[in-house]
DNA sequence: AGGTAATAGTTGATTTTGTAACTAACAACA
DNA sequence: TGTTGTTAGTTACAAAATCAACTATTACCT
């Protein structure tokens, strides 16, 4: 080696990553766990209809980046627990399209207004322009923007 | 509502964290895993070993906040392995030291370079100053700071 | 039209994780 | 010493994630 490689494990992006949206997602996955009994992919697919209204499983599976197996079965569940509904596509049968139900919306409403909270809470250590600074360098390395 | 919640999914912090997390990981993961057959907890005691030399496994579960069942399961197959070796605490047989083989460090010299120049590769897009912030920001959030 | 390939979504088998209960060793203290 | 509590680590069983194979439908191509 040329010199010595200041490599630390703790400095590592895709370890330090990890280790952030760990513990940043732990008390917001209390409230959807205890209060819903959802899992993360049932909260994920939950939003995503609630802030586009009527998608396929296919198209959340693109925006989320969630496998359609896991899609498949969180879609299930939360059809099941009616908070949507599932209709066939007329023009294309293999297709269903899902909405929020009533009940489906308020449990949406409810989380969104504590995600939004917490999301306050964890970036209220940083001031404006770090804050935004931060999420376009997450965007960024989620490759999201 | 007083005024109009402008609540985005992705900006939602545990959100884009997760996502940020998952897509700077999967290129590594590819890695670590095609050439070592490694999980994700497996190669974490490796570097923690690799890093910090004889440890035990709740050391190595304290210090990465690895619950002590996947630190065991992980130990067990890397020790499977001959990636690390075992022996007991004369003063405490309850508890055992684990360090690194010849080829255990073979293993994590290899990548640990792989880490350092893909690490490099990732924050690339960033200039030294953000990068040194996002960092900071993000060991914050991980409470690793 | 008929045959082949592609797509949306589901299901089953396997692997991995999470939770709880367990063993073995130590500590503390009457 | 004996009883109770704690700790390091493992194991068993349940829950969830992953991967491959599957069904049903549509698209393409001749």
């Amino acid at each position: 080696m040329t010199k010595k490689d200041e490599f630390n494990l703790h400095d590592f992006l895709p370890y330090l990553l990890n280790q952030a949206a760990e513990e940043s997602s732990l008390a917001f996955q209390q409230i959807y766990k205890g209060r819903y009994g959802m899992l993360r992919t049932e909260w994920r697919v939950l939003f995503h209809l609630g802030m586009y209204g009527r998608l396929t499983a296919k198209d959340i599976g693109e925006r989320a980046k969630i496998h359609k197996t896991k899609v498949s079965r969180a879609v299930q569940k939360l059809s099941d627990r009616r908070y949507l509904t599932r209709t066939r596509d007329d023009n294309d049968r293999r297709s269903e399209h899902l909405e929020l139900t009533t009940t489906g919306e308020a449990a949406y409403n409810d989380l969104r207004q504590v995600a939004l909270e917490y999301d306050r809470e964890l970036t209220r250590i940083f001031d404006g322009i770090e804050d935004q600074l931060l999420r376009k360098m997450l965007r960024a390395l989620a490759r999201m923007d």
